[in-house]
DNA sequence: GTTTGACCAGATTCGTTGTTTTGGTCAGTT
DNA sequence: AACTGACCAAAACAACGAATCTGGTCAAAC
């Protein structure tokens, strides 16, 4: 085990501390001090890891879209009629709600992001959730996954307004007026199917697409990490 | 004109007054005074009709329902393909976007409710927007417009789900990344017609579920209605 | 080389006090 | 009888220093 495999480690350790407390109290409501004590080490340990509590934020944030994403390929893969773009994106949203931080995230919550929404720059205001969507539907057209006669930037967002009336329709309607998450999720792929995917359908070239997708998407992860504290910074 | 005509008239202009201010600045920030000044009359006179500031933002709630319903069939009925459920459902969708304080009771704006969500006994906290769908998806169910082989609740869910996050999506995602309404509107259509309309549809017959829908909603209303100040008090 | 926790400046919260505003009333005017 | 607007108690707001808290640092301990 390596120097660098500890670092990672503790990282990883001051992350769970913080993800269990910020899910519990909110940015605002969490303080480093607490994050050190959850995870059993000093405040200033906190720093040698990570170059402000913004940054261990944000570290956090791409941790959780990281996760999800993980799990999504992990629920499409363990799926028998996984390939369709009904089945993908019920699994997209399984993944969505079996995480809440991650839900959190996508309804931009206040009483769990706090003061970080009201920063300039924070990872939320260039809308990548909507291209992301976007690319993905395209390629999905391109596969023949999806019916390619429809607008791909709508088909998007209503994709989005499902994702995201999923996770925040709470705050308007009573829990016990909101059927089983189970049966919605299923409707709504069963919906899908009908109306997108095309008369001939491969069942599992949409897998192959997600693969690829994920796939490029961790080596734009690896290639941007930005805050966490560099080995070269710290000779 | 008979008195209890002039009374009516005098209520109508107050929430007209009403209306246009508290979309503005909110229900808090909106007076009494305010009102009456916009309406041209004098606060005192605001009384007469309403019993308080709460009974008038109701009245001002139930006007504006009204009147959405009220677009809402106008719209279907000069819809020439406006039978099936995703015609229906679009011109609802569309009703409901265009009147932009009906959008901001539907998302349950805090800035524009203010504080009258706080209230113990809000017109919304019945949940009554969740039964009033699913009575619509049952009915049109009984009348062969939707496939009667998906749950009716689960449906009515999703177009609620659809329709608060046409309204509510814009406070996560900016509005350059939100493709043309119209085309999201359309799309929805599409959509709900491919996975919910039956093979054998008759155009017609949701219209006229329709018109039996919103004539009980209509003698509902009348019977119910509270806090403006009633003729036999006044005498 | 790591890790710690006392320490600090700036921000946030709190308690208090005085001022303004607001929903609602009602004696008086029209 | 319909309407007005000065008036009132209660609530909301503003100002303010005092007290507390928090992100971040760094000399000292391991």
């Amino acid at each position: 085990m390596t120097t660098s495999d500890n670092q990672i480690e503790r990282a990883e350790s001051i992350l769970d501390a913080a993800e269990t407390l910020i899910v519990r109290y909110g940015y605002d409501k969490t303080t480093v001090s607490d994050i050190a004590r959850e995870a059993g080490i000093s405040k200033g340990a906190i720093y040698l890891s990570f170059e402000s509590k913004e940054a261990l934020f944000e570290a956090l944030l791409r941790r959780e879209i990281a996760m999800h994403t993980a799990r999504w390929i992990e629920l499409v893969e363990a799926d028998p009629r996984g390939g369709t773009i009904g089945a993908m994106y019920r699994n997209t949203l399984r993944a969505l709600d079996e995480r809440p931080f991650m839900a959190a995230m996508f309804r931009q919550d206040r009483t769990v992001m706090g003061t970080y929404l009201k920063k300039k720059d924070n990872i939320f205001s260039d809308g990548s959730e909507m291209n992301a969507r976007h690319e993905f539907v395209k390629r999905m057209q391109a596969a023949g996954v999806i019916r390619g006669d429809v607008d791909a930037r709508v088909i998007a967002h209503i994709m989005n307004m499902l994702a995201y009336s999923l996770v925040a329709i709470g705050d308007v309607i009573p829990e016990q007026n909101i059927p089983p998450t189970e049966d919605v999720l299923e409707g709504i792929a069963v919906m899908m199917d009908a109306a997108f995917t095309p008369e001939e359908s491969d069942g599992e070239a949409g897998k192959e697409v997600v693969r690829q997708i994920v796939s490029a998407y961790n080596d734009h992860l690896a290639g941007s990490r930005t805050g966490d504290v560099k080995e070269e910074e710290k000779s």
